[in-house]
Parts: structure tokens; C-alpha cells; sequence
DNA sequence: ACAAAAGTGTTTAACCTACACCCATGC
DNA sequence: GCATGGGTGTAGGTTAAACACTTTTGT
């Protein structure tokens, strides 16, 4: 292909620098955000899917998302529907935006780029979830045979959000190694053995007890000690509590088994 | 805002797993790659640059890029503009997604989503850069004032390029550490001194040299030894060659210091 | 001989691993 | 008492940081 040609070409241009360009002319394309909301709940990491009430994909398990509106922001479109997805508000949750999938084909529809989006969010009671709380709920990660063969009961995944699930799932993977991002999964306060068992269900083991309490402890900001406000509920020695502090990377880093699990 | 209402509404839906959609009466918008394309030389990084013809932003600096076509991919559009630019082909280089960047006012003329992209080519002469090549430079990262104030000879970088070229940077800067990417600034064959000026000039300094050497050559398949037809050109002593070897990650990482340099 | 560039050795301190042990509570 | 869940101490091995030193070439 002729290099540098069709960029120059009557009505090409546009963020070129080069050409100016003519709105009109432009093949009919959407920008959506897609959302991968993580929990942990029952001790297992879970995703959030939405069941698919119309064709394409009907009866088949999507990640939420939507439209980037017209005067909106990408990041500020995930906020948003992460907001209308969950009904949660004013909620600590942690967003960041994972990857764009552009692929012409992966929505039959039209042509879409959709920005992935990576949210975590603490092991809450969630008000609503897709507004039909029947065609939404969050699956165990292992359920879904990400990279494994489809089983009897595995649920199947819709356009290309097997994909992306599965890059969510290594980025949340391998941001609880270097970041203090567990504590997004926690519901303030907690104990030191909550946080540990955040890397027990991502991860599928947990760190060594007492090297993890230290290593959480003598880094700086990741927990604050929160009051003893102790309502001594359980049977076993009541733990100390804390709160999630400033820090955000962790140096050295907790390193997983390089022979991952699940 | 009512949750869940406008994803719900008729002509709404499309990605979106409830309504099906009609692929007219979308607001124009347009899809581009960007691309911050890399290099080391004469011991600095250096990040390419195109001189803007047209308003907007006549005369100043941009990213190279265009637009993502109707049936071709995100990341085969960032390799398309890649070989498009530089003139190169069949080049090894390294080429990975950034960030979306998709604030509605970014580019004043229509809305446009920029999906950028991270390049790395080592310092070959480049055939052409842009087809123009008096409008497309290589700029010293350390010369674009990143973060600082604009100076008299600092070139005004277009839309939100700054911001993008940051972002890239401190990805570049930090892939040093806990990848072997730094291989990929270096021409074939290259000497563990060439690796090492990677880093002086990506942070400002260079790591300290025995322990680079042993970090480099004990990280199984980062280079492997070359065939040493030497040339005995330098006035030192002559160095042992290597040529990129398979691996990718670096554990632990080479580290830069915390009060990043420049 | 000397400078320049490349490459090597050695000591020290940090810190991660592993594993054994102690504390506080409910039954 | 004892089971259960929390929390601590300590010995040992690995390895990275720092710095001094040796080798090979050109002039």
C-alpha cells in the first residue's frame, strides 16, 4: 500500500495533521465503555455479567455497559454506568481503564470500539444491578472456564467479553502483587486476615500468614489502624482493625506462584 | 439522573445488552490511533513528532496517527500509520496500546476518540518520516517541558498530545524497570554498554554497572550472545555482542530511584 | 605508558521464606 | 480444656547495592 496515501486524500485528514475533514462521510461507528466490576464475595472473585435479552447473543452473558455519550467524556461514561449498573453512589469504588477493543466483526451489529474498564468494588449488598436484578449478577471467575473448555454449566460469554474478562482478570491478578488494591475489596473496617483472604480468592492461595502481616504492616500507608470499636462477634481472638490508607504501589511486590492456580 | 433510563430508551441500547439499536442518527465521530513512537539517540529519548500544516494547532507539534479504517482493526491501524510514518518495514519493533483518550473537546472540530499507542524502533536512519520530512522530527523528550512550564524554545504541542506523550514516557520510563524492553531501543548486535545507555537516557542515569551486567546476563533468554565478528573500532577494550533474546519480564526489576530524574 | 572502555570479585545489608510459637475468645 | 481464629519471633538463605579491582585495546 501506497504509504502516506489515503491519509491525504480528500476527506481523509481529520486528527491527521495534515487535511482537515467533513463530518459527514463517516461510516456509522459507536464508542462504547464496557465494565468488568469485581467483588469478593463468599471467599471467590466474582464479575459482574448482564443476561442478554435480545439477539445478538440472546440468553448469553455480557458485561455491562453502554454508549459513550455525546458530551461525555470516556471516563466519565464509566463512572456513570458503573453508577447505574450497581446503584451504588458515593461508594469507594476503584475504576481504571484496562484496554480498547476494536476489532471490526466483534459486535455484528455495527462497527463499535468499546473502552474496557476495570472497577472494584468491596464486598457490599448491591442495591440493583442492571435495574433487573433477574438478568444481572456476579459470577465466580472460576465458573466461567476463562481459557478452558466450555463446560455443561458454564455460562457463555457474548461478543469477544470472554477476552476481555479474561485481561481483567490477569490485571486485577497481578495489580493485587505491586498495588494495595486489595483493600478496594474490603468493607471498612477490616482485619489484616479479611485483606489476606482478598488474595486467597484471587489468587487461589494465600500469601504466608505472618510475612504478609508484616510486609502489610511495615509499608507505609496501605493500612491505617482503625478504633477497637470491637463488637467481639466471633469465637476466635478478636482481630485489630484498620482502614484503607494513601499508598498505592507496593514495593517489593507480594509475587504469586509463577505456576498460576485455578 | 435516572439510573438505567437512557440505555433503555427506543434507538438507544446497541452495545448494550437489552435494546437493539438503529445505526443511524449516531452523532458523528471518528476513531484514530496515535502513536508516540520511541527511540534512543545520541544518548537521548526521543519521541516523533509532526509539524502541523492546517489549523487547528497550525504550526504546532503533533502525534503522528489517522484514522482507524472501516474494516480493519485498532492495533492493525496502529501498525499500518507505524510503517506509514517511519518508512519502516519488516523493522522489529515494539508496538503496544497506551490509553484511550476521549474527552469530548479534545479536538475541536468533532469528537474524537484516539486509541495511543506505544512504539519502540531502535536508531536505525529512517527512511522517512511522514512523507514530509522536513514537517516530522524526532524532539528530546527532556526538550518538550513536560509537566513544567512552556520556555521560549519549547515546541506547543497539539490537542491533548502533551498529556499523551506523559503518559508515555513515564510507560516507557517504567517498562524499563520490569521488562527487557530496553533491547528493543538497541540495533542488532548490540554490547551490555549499548543496553545500558538505554537507561541513562530514558532516566537521566544509568544503573550501577557490575550489577546491571549481572541482573542482565542472569535473566534467562533477556539477550543471548552473538556470533563475535568483531570489529575492533573503539579505543577500549572490545565488547562481547548480544542479540534480544526471548524473555520479556524482569523479576525483580531494575529499579529506578524514587525522585525520578529530569 | 597511559587513557579509555569493558568486564570481574567481594563484602554487606536487606528481606523474603519457612516454621514454630504465643494470645484471646467461645463453648 | 480445647478448638478456633489472631498475632508474633526467629534462624537461614538469596540476592541486590556498593565499590574496588582487573583486562584489553588504541595512541
Amino acid at each position: 500500500m501506497s504509504p502516506a496515501s489515503v491519509r491525504r486524500t480528500e476527506g481523509g485528514g481529520g486528527h491527521d495533521p495534515i487535511a482537515g475533514y467533513d463530518p459527514r462521510g463517516f461510516p456509522p461507528l459507536a464508542v462504547t465503555v464496557d465494565l468488568t466490576v469485581f467483588t469478593v464475595h463468599a471467599g471467590l472473585l466474582k464479575v459482574l455479567l448482564v443476561r442478554r435479552g435480545e439477539p445478538p447473543f440472546q440468553g448469553d452473558w455480557a458485561l455491562p455497559g453502554g454508549f459513550v455519550r455525546e458530551r461525555e467524556g470516556v471516563e466519565q461514561a464509566a463512572r456513570r454506568e458503573l453508577a447505574e449498573e450497581t446503584g451504588l453512589v458515593d461508594v469507594p469504588w476503584h475504576l481504571e481503564q484496562l484496554a480498547t477493543y476494536g476489532d471490526p466483526g466483534r459486535d455484528p451489529r455495527m462497527r463499535v470500539v468499546s473502552v474496557a474498564h476495570v472497577a472494584l468494588i468491596p464486598d457490599l449488598p448491591v442495591p440493583r444491578a442492571g435495574g433487573d436484578a433477574a438478568a444481572a449478577r456476579f459470577w465466580p471467575v472460576e465458573d466461567l472456564n476463562l481459557g478452558r473448555r466450555r463446560s455443561a454449566h458454564t455460562p457463555r460469554l457474548a461478543f469477544d467479553h470472554a477476552t476481555i474478562v479474561a485481561d481483567a482478570v490477569e490485571r486485577v491478578r497481578s495489580k493485587l502483587e505491586y498495588t494495595t488494591l486489595a483493600a478496594a475489596f474490603c468493607t471498612e473496617p477490616f482485619s489484616l486476615a479479611d485483606l489476606r483472604r482478598v488474595y486467597l480468592a484471587a489468587w487461589g492461595y494465600a500469601p504466608e500468614l505472618a510475612n504478609f502481616r508484616r510486609k502489610v504492616l511495615s509499608t507505609d500507608g496501605f493500612v491505617v489502624p482503625d478504633q477497637v470499636s470491637e463488637v467481639p462477634g466471633g469465637r476466635g481472638r478478636p482481630p485489630l482493625l484498620y482502614r484503607r490508607g494513601p499508598a498505592t504501589t507496593l514495593y517489593p511486590p507480594i509475587l504469586r506462584e509463577t505456576d498460576a492456580p485455578e
